[in-house]
DNA sequence: AGGGCACCTCAGCTCGCCCTCAGTTTGGCT
DNA sequence: AGCCAAACTGAGGGCGAGCTGAGGTGCCCT
C-alpha cells in the first residue's frame, strides 16, 4: 500500500485530505508543521508528499528545499493559492512535481496523483529537467535558464523525449516511433530537421549544445 | 494567498501596514488617495480593504459609499481617530464591517482580520480567481475586472473549469468529457465555438487575451 | 401554441505547422 | 588529401487545425 505525507498547518485540510486518500486506498500520515513533516519525510519515507505552501515556520519552500538538499527525491504535490501563479513557478523551480490549486478539488488532486503514479516507475516527475533545461509537460512550458522557449507541439514532444531519457543514445527509428508514431511511413531526415529547429531554439543565446550527434547512432541528451 | 487593499494618504501608516501584514503571509497593495483606492479596489478585487477615514479629497466615507454603489462586497476595515466616535458608528452604517481605532495597534488589527476571515468562510460562496476574473460558482456569476459577464450555463461551466486549473494546459477531449460528460459522442469542434464565444465575451472591451490556444494540444488560461 | 434562448452542427476561410526536397557541410575512412 | 555517406539546414507547398458566422433543433416559459 502506497504511503503519503501530508503536511499541512490547517487541521480541517488535513482532516478532509486523509479521509479522501484513505477511501482511495493510501495509508495517510500528517504533520501540521514544516518541522514535523520534515522529519516525517525522513523517517517514515513515504512514496508521496502533498505539501502546504504557506505555514508558520519552515513553510512549504525550505520543506522542500531542505528535503532536496538531503537528496530526497520522493514526489511532492505543492498546495497553492490560485492568485498566486508566482508562487507555483518558483515551487516547480524549488524541485516540485507538480501543483494543486486552493481549494482542492479532490478529483483534481487525485488526477495528479495518478499522473505521477504513473509516471513515477522510475520517480520522474510532471516537471522534466536536464542541465537548465526545464520542461512543464502539463503547463507545456519549456525554459532554458530563465528563458521561455517557444515550441510547436512536435518540438515539445521530441524535447519530452528526450528529457524523460537523459544520457541514453536514440536512434532516428526509435524516436520516429515515439514521438511520429508507429504509422509514420516517410524518411528519417524528418528527425533530423527537428532536432535541427530544436538546437536553434535551444541555442539561441550562445548556451551550449546538449542535443549531441552520435554519427550512425542517433542522438543524446548530454553535456559534452 | 489573500490580497489586502490599504489606502491611507499617511506614507508612515502604509509602511507599517504593508510590513506588517505582509510578514502575516497577505499580498499587500497600497494606495495613497481614496481615488487610486476605488480605482485599485475595482480593478483587482482585493479580499480585504483597510481604510482610512481622514483623507483629503474623497474621504473614507465617500470611498466605502462608491463602492457599494458599485456593488461591491468585499469586507473593509475601517481606521478611525480614537476622539470622533459618531463616526465610528456612521462608517458601520454606511457598510464597514469593523473598525480599528488609530494609532493602530497591529495584533488588535489582526484579530479583526481573523475574524472578518472566519466570518466569511463560512457565508461567502467560494470565489475562483485569475488575474482580473473572477468566478462566483455559488452564485453563478462572472466577472471581468468590473464588468459582469453574461455567461450562459455551458459557458461558465466551460470557464469555470480552466479557472480550476489555470496554467494547465487541457485537450479538447479532457474538456468535453469534464464539461459535456464522457456520453457526448459530438465533435471537438463544439469547444472551438464555446471557447471562441468566451473569448468573444471575456474580450469584449479590448482586455488582453487569458486564453491560449497551443495548437494540436489544447487550450491554456494564461497571462501571455 | 409560439417565441426565445441555448446548444450543437456545418461549412468556408485563414494561417501555422509539418514534411519534403535539395544544396551544403561535416566527419570518417582509405 | 580525397572521397563518400551521413547529417545539417533553409525554403516552400500542402494540409489540416482552429476560428467563426449562420442556421437548425429542441427545450422551456409564458
Amino acid at each position: 500500500m502506497k504511503r503519503i505525507l501530508v503536511i499541512d498547518d490547517d487541521v480541517s485540510v488535513r482532516n478532509f485530505l486523509k479521509r479522501g486518500l484513505s477511501f482511495e486506498g493510501f495509508q495517510v500520515e500528517t504533520a501540521e508543521s514544516g518541522e514535523t513533516g520534515l522529519r516525517a519525510a525522513l523517517d517514515r519515507a513515504p512514496h508521496l508528499m502533498i505539501l502546504d505552501l504557506m505555514m508558520p515556520g519552515i513553510d512549504g519552500f525550505e520543506v522542500l528545499r531542505r528535503l532536496r538538499a538531503a537528496d530526497v527525491q520522493l514526489p511532492v504535490i505543492m498546495l497553492t493559492a490560485n492568485d498566486e501563479p508566482e508562487a507555483q513557478m518558483e515551487g516547480l523551480n524549488t524541485g516540485a512535481d507538480d501543483y494543486v490549486i486552493k481549494p482542492v478539488h479532490f478529483d483534481v488532486l487525485m488526477a495528479r496523483i495518478r499522473a505521477i503514479e504513473r509516471r513515477s516507475n522510475g520517480t520522474i516527475s510532471n516537471l522534466l529537467r536536464f542541465d537548465d533545461i526545464v520542461l512543464d509537460v502539463g503547463a507545456f512550458v519549456a525554459k532554458r535558464g530563465t528563458r521561455v522557449l517557444t515550441l510547436t507541439s512536435r518540438e515539445f514532444r521530441l524535447l519530452q523525449e528526450f528529457l524523460e531519457q537523459p544520457e541514453r543514445v536514440m536512434s532516428k527509428k526509435y524516436l520516429l516511433d515515439r514521438v511520429w508514431g508507429e504509422e509514420f511511413f516517410g524518411d528519417d531526415n524528418v528527425v533530423e530537421v527537428f532536432v535541427s529547429q530544436l538546437r536553434q531554439k535551444l541555442e539561441e543565446q550562445g548556451e551550449p549544445r546538449l542535443l549531441q550527434t552520435i554519427r550512425n547512432v542517433g542522438y543524446v541528451l548530454r553535456m559534452q
